[in-house]
This record gives structure tokens, sequence and C-alpha cells, in this order.
RNA sequence: GCCCCCAUCGUCUAGUGGCCCAGGACACCGCCCUUUCAAGGCGGCGGCGGGGAUUCGAAUUCCCCUGGGGGCACCA
């Protein structure tokens, strides 16, 4: 990969072969937004500069992962349209793709062993208790919590046979005394002292590796040459550093993006209200619409638009226009993209998402009669709750509020109920019912629901709306008494949708009936 | 407590020394369009946390303060 777009990368030094970044969830709870948008910015970073981007399920806390997390977190990323080049469902080229499996291999404990070779790592068979012991001293002292290094010391020969002999035992780092430069695309450089880092385990006393360390195994064994994550994970990135150096490997290039918060300013989390994809996704958001505001959490294209497509995102992105301060997570303005992307959707794109929440709705809401007997999929009313859907789109904020707004367009109000009403008994009314009776081998009909036979039904509507609004102004009606007196003598109602969506929607049946009825009112 | 990060309208951001008495978007308010409600169009409200320093000139550079956030595990 020498294309012009890797010059657009600077920090990390010159990057040799192509990008190659990962997202690595654990798999401990569902799809996170922060965690969404991470996997974003690394798969629009790798689309965007033609490379790899890898899911890695980082389960080596076997008490707190399950596979039931795994799959829905992978269902998530798939849903939201963040598919992966190489995983542990599909496979790839630097496999296994699950950390318990690279664990089961022993790749974790062959790197730790020649980390204990090289003197670059030492048992400790320090006791939980001493350990917190020793903490509670260290921030009483108001120092940085660190390890004694009481084990540091002892001769590596009789504590590999201590160990060997099954004396409980952690494999410690032995940080060197070092300056830490950790570069970083979005925040440029920091420096840490290794003196504020104490020697961290890297295997736990199970055997298993610790995060610091399997991390930097796997991102060397994966030639990870970016590795994108929340800033929460910038003061570990000087660890790795250290890790990397130990194991003769030049670190990958750091992007630590920042946090998103709540409205309170503090970590987004569940007592904010909803935060996993599913989340939004049971309450109406489109992938695309949430992708979208993900991405303008924090990034930025160089125009001044602001709805973008995946496609237009992957052509702009780049990480050196991700800002660094948090951002506060607005429902508003998702919910602004959200219609948005609701209006930009093809008829049959829209009836296709909107299936779920009329299920779900047509049981709490089987009061609504005939508008759930429609949306519930009776075969020959489908054109007329495509029409319906149509008619509703562009008022919609979430997919959730279509199923209510639907049966409000079938929920007719009884002329006998109707405030409206009494103006049916204005002159000209009597007229215009009488029209637009004598015209029924012409309402429209949207049969199948299938987009061409709504836009049709809609043209048809039109088209006869306007012919009667001719034959009114010959007849010194105003336009107004043809809309008002249709609309009222349809619904009941002083608002709703346009006419031409009632004429394609309502069907024949129910509209002779409300004209006939309107014009019994007349009288 | 210690370490690290961040700081432009209520919110998300543009801005990299003069083009900025700061631009866009959401929200809010008003107007227009419209048979109605939306959508859409137009306009309004509203901001560089404070103090020093550098400079002919600072939102932009440096220092201090303040505020916010993150981290300090045999969790990731």
């Amino acid at each position: 990969m020498n294309d012009a777009n890797n010059s657009a990368v600077p920090a990390g030094g010159p990057v040799p072969g192509p990008v190659r970044v990962r997202f690595a969830p654990s798999p401990t709870g569902t799809l996170h937004v922060g965690s969404a948008r991470t996997a974003l910015y690394n798969y629009l970073f790798a689309r965007h500069l033609g490379g790899s981007y890898i899911l890695r399920i980082e389960d080596t806390d076997v008490a707190r992962s399950s596979s039931e997390h795994e799959r829905s977190i992978m269902a998530d990323l798939a849903w939201l349209g963040l598919e992966w080049d190489e995983g542990p469902d599909i496979g790839g080229d630097f496999g296994p793709y699950r950390q318990s499996e690279r664990s089961a291999a022993g790749l974790y404990a062959h790197a730790a062993q020649r980390l204990l070779d090289e003197g670059k790592a030492y048992y400790c068979f320090c006791s939980q208790e001493r350990l917190e012991e020793q903490k509670a001293r260290m921030l009483a002292r108001g120092e940085m919590p660190k390890y004694d290094r009481r084990c540091a010391a002892l001769e590596r020969e009789e504590a590999a046979a201590r160990a060997a002999a099954g004396e409980p035992a952690t494999i410690r780092f032995r940080v060197p005394e070092t300056a830490i430069e950790v570069t970083d695309i979005i925040h440029g450089r920091t420096d840490f002292s290794s003196g504020v880092i104490g020697d961290f385990i890297i295997m736990r006393s199970d055997g298993g590796a610790s995060y610091n360390f399997a991390v930097v195994v796997d991102d060397i064994a994966m030639a990870i040459t970016h590795v994108i994550r929340g800033e929460d994970h910038l003061t570990n990135a000087a660890r790795q550093v250290l890790v990397f150096q130990a194991m003769g490997h030049e670190p990958p290039a750091w992007a630590h993006h920042s946090l998103i918060m709540g409205p309170d300013g503090a970590k987004l989390s569940k007592r904010h209200g909803a935060t996993s994809v599913g989340d939004f996704r049971g309450m109406g958001y489109l992938p695309s619409a949430i992708i979208n505001y993900l991405a303008l959490l924090s990034w930025s294209p160089a125009g001044e638009r602001e709805k973008l497509s995946k496609e237009e995102m992957v052509g702009e992105f780049e990480l050196q226009r991700v800002s660094k301060s948090p951002a506060i997570f607005d429902l508003q303005k998702l919910n602004w993209l959200n219609g948005l992307h609701i209006r930009d959707l093809e008829l049959e794109d829209l009836r296709q998402a909107l299936v779920p929440f009329l299920k779900a709705a047509g049981g709490e809401t089987a009061a609504g009669g005939e508008a759930m007997g429609i949306a519930t999929g009776a075969e020959k009313s489908s054109g007329r709750l495509a029409v319906a859907e149509t008619a509703v789109q562009t008022s919609l904020v979430t997919l959730a509020e279509a199923p209510g707004l639907i049966e409000e367009f079938f929920m007719l109000t009884p002329l006998a109920e109707s405030e409206a009403a009494r103006e049916l008994k204005e002159e000209g009314s009597g007229a215009v019912l009488e029209m637009a009776l004598a015209d029924e081998r012409r309402w429209p009909d949207a049969g199948d629901g299938s987009a061409e036979a709504v836009t049709q039904a809609l043209e048809a509507a039109r088209a006869l709306i306007k012919e009667w609004k001719k034959a009114c102004k010959q007849s010194d009606i105003l336009p107004k008494r043809l809309f008002r007196t249709l609309r009222i003598a349809l619904t009941g109602r002083e608002s709703g949708p346009e006419l031409p969506f009632l004429l394609s929607g309502l069907g024949s049946g129910t509209i002779r009936q409300r004209l006939q009825a309107a014009k019994e009112f007349t009288s």
C-alpha cells in the first residue's frame, strides 16, 4: 500500500505494508454505542486506506465473558454495516481471533517464557492480601500505587523451580527505568515516566494472560499497524509501548479518541438511559443514522455537510480530523439525523424496516381495529398499508412512531362526533361530495403496495383532484372548500395526511361510505 | 492522593497568527410555502473559562489557575 493516502498518516513513523486495524471487544456485555464508535472509526480508517479491519474477541476473562454476548456484539456490528475482513467467524491468515483460543494454543505462555528467559519478566509469589495492604499504604502516603518489587530480586532458577513445583505465581513485567513516549495521531506526543508504572502482571496465577500483555502479543502476531481505541486506554499505551520494546517490536501508530459523555458530563452509562446499539435499534433508529451520528460525534468532514452515508464517510474519513475533546451524546441530533435517513428510504426499504415495529404494535393496539388488521398483514390490504406508510414517512423521527401514526391514518372520526363536521354545511360542500362520489370508478388503488403501484395511485389521485379543482373553479367553489370538505368528510378532522394519500389509502369502501354519510350530514 | 488527557454558542463542531468584532449543524423562536399537520426554505437568539506572556496582531503559540474527564487490578 503505497498510495498517496498513506502520507496523510503522520504519527508513528512510516508504516510499511498495508494498513491493518482491529476492533477488539470483550464479550462481557452488549455492544455499547461508545464501542460501536470505536469500531466505526477503525472501519472507516481501514476502508478509506484500503486496509484490513479485523475483529478480535478479547475473552480472556472467562468469568465475565459469554458466547451469547459475543454473538450479539457480532450481530450488532453486522447490523450497523461494519463488516470485518478477518474474525472468529470467517477466519483469516492471522487466526485464531479469539483470545481464549490463542491462550489455549499457548501463545501467551510462550511469549511470557521468552521474557522470563531474557530477564524482562519474573515470577511473583506475593499473596493477594500483601498486595492489597501495600497498595493501601501507598495510597495513604499519597503515592501512585505500584508493586514494590519484592519478588523482582528472587533468584531466577529458584523462582522457576518454585513455580514448576506448583506454587501459585504470577508473572510480572520488569518495568525498565526509562522515559516513555506515546505518539498519537489524534493527541500528538504524550510523555510518561516509567517511574509511575509498577511492575504489572502479564500472566495471572491461573495461567491466563492479562490484558496489557495479550493485546501486545496479538497486535504483533496480527501485524496491526494502527491501534484506534478510546482515550481510557491512553495510559495503557504507556505500558504497552514497554512490552512492544521488550518483545523487540516497534509499537503501532496509536490513535486514542475521546469518550462519549452523558448529559451530566460523566462517561455515558446505563444510568443515562439507552446506551447499547440494541437499545437504539429497538427504539426505531436506522443503522445508517446511528453510524452517521456516531461519526459526527467527534469527527467532521471537510465541508459543512452533516448527513453522510457510510460510503461518503469512507471516502472522507481522516483520523486527523477527529477532535480531542469528549462529546456529550445528544439524542436530539440523533433524532434529526434519523428523520433525514428515514426520509431517504425507498418505499421497499421503509416497509422492510417497519415490519418489526408494526408486528410489535399489533398486539398492544388491537383496538386500532382496521388499522391493525392491515398492519398485521392481510394480503389484499397491503397496498393501503403502503400508502399509509408513505404518508407517514416525512413526519417520522423514529420507526417506532410509525404504528401510532398509521393507526391514526386509518382511524376516522365519525361525523356525529366531529367538531369539524359543521363545516360540511357550508355552501359548496354538497356539490363537492356529489362530484367526488360520481367519480368513484376513478378513485385510485395502490394494488399490491409495490413502489410503482403506490406512485401510480398517488399520481392518479393528484390528477383527479386537479380536475375536481378545475370543476370547482367553474362552479365558483373555492379550492379551500374542496380540500376541507373532502378532508373533513373522509376523516372527521381538520388536519392529517395530504388528500392524495387519503384517497389512495383509505380504500374505496370506506371512501364511499364516508362521502355518503357526509352528504346526508349536509342536508 | 498520584499520573495522563481535554477546554469555541445549551449541545456537536469549523477554525491551525491577520480572511474571525468567530462559520455550520441540532435544539429554541419568528417568517415563508401549504386546505391542515409535518417536511422544506429564509431569518433570529447564542460562544472563544480566567490571568499572565510572546507578537505590529491571538480563538489560534507558551506558562499558571480553574473546571471537566480518564487511569492508577491476578477487568478489559
